[in-house]
DNA sequence: ACGGCTGTCGAACGGTCGGTCAACGGGCGC
DNA sequence: GCGCCCGTTGACCGACCGTTCGACAGCCGT
């Protein structure tokens, strides 16, 4: 049955996300799915690679709408702004999966080195920024791979407060989140002159 | 002797931040140190209390450096620019302090919990840009809290992508970010009219 | 109705590691 | 020179947990 690989996989990100990979024992992922925990050596070949299975499935739908945004013709300033939405609101719909990314997975080295995928959102960010300065719309005297960084890590920031308990975390809270960082790329914190 | 405590600390730094602090073993922190590992109880109550101490150590150093940007009379701007460069030239001095302080604490919870100092510098930025916003010299529609969250999380990414090797960390690519950062700041990324 | 295959179970194994503790030894006071 | 303290050692313990594996139950083809 292959319906009980995605039960197994539910509860995993549930648990992951909640106490974290390394104090998570199978047994608790197990007992979460509703199933022995000898059985999830029948459908995976170690508690790494139902981590791995997790990360990338959640991760490749992410990935792939942030890169959608890339093809739309808008101007680099709104894309920038979708890109926020897509992560900042993807904590309204899955908690639990950005949980486990956010506090899990983008920080810890060892993954990080077998994952590749992890880096691409700021690749993705890093061509839209080169788009839009080659189009005049963004200041061309940024380095875009600099300037990627910069906004993922604004983004994440906020993602890691929500995960934390320690900022507001409502749908308005989220709108004033995404406003914010949008009015930080247009026109940065100092008032204007 | 209380060097040997030292000794110990200063291993547990090395170790940390090369190899994470769960896969780090005790025996390799004692080995580093070139004590038996039994030694390390006479010292530390725990191997947590290493962790707690190393961080709080190091951690308090950099919080006294930020917090004493917020008593000159700089413009905001350029404050927020001391506080980045304070991080990122961090890197610079002690690589392995911020690799165990970024990769190792700062996102996980457990920890986060312990000890409430891990939000100190993100506070101080809030004070600084509440500062700013009433001088006039910062916008006051921004949510201050938020705005020291994405900022910080700049500086955070930068840091990250340094100690993953992902990006180049000469001493013109440290003044580079410190730069870029600050240009965000003035202006954002979007070309001025 | 039989044999075997697939999915499921959970007891048991084995290795790892944090933490303990009895013993040692060398320096210091007497 | 004697004993005492205390920093130091490392063998050992006990718990924990990922992984294995033999058993079993239901179902299907024959």
């Amino acid at each position: 049955m292959e319906e009980k690989r995605r039960q197994i996989l539910d509860a995993a990100v549930r648990v992951f996300a909640h106490k974290g990979f390394h104090t998570s024992r199978v047994g608790d992922i197990a007992e979460e799915a509703g199933v022995a925990h000898g059985l999830l050596y029948h459908y995976f070949s170690s508690k790494d690679e139902v981590l791995e299975t997790v990360f990338h499935e959640n991760w490749s739908v992410l990935l792939d709408r942030i890169r959608a945004v890339e093809d739309t013709d808008e101007p680099a300033a709104e894309q920038l702004r979708h890109v926020a939405a897509i992560l900042l609101r993807t904590w309204r719909h899955e908690p639990d999966v950005v949980r486990v990314v956010v506090r899990e997975i983008a920080r810890s080295p060892e993954v990080q080195q077998r994952i590749g995928e992890l880096v691409e959102p700021v690749d993705s960010i890093r061509r839209i920024v080169e788009n839009g300065q080659a189009r005049g719309e963004l200041r061309a005297d940024l380095d875009p791979q600099l300037a990627a960084t910069i906004f993922y890590g604004g983004i994440d920031a906020i993602l890691t407060s929500w995960v934390l308990g320690t900022r507001e975390d409502g749908d308005d809270a989220i709108a004033r989140a995404e406003q914010t960082l949008a009015e930080v790329v247009r026109t940065g914190f100092v008032t204007p002159a």
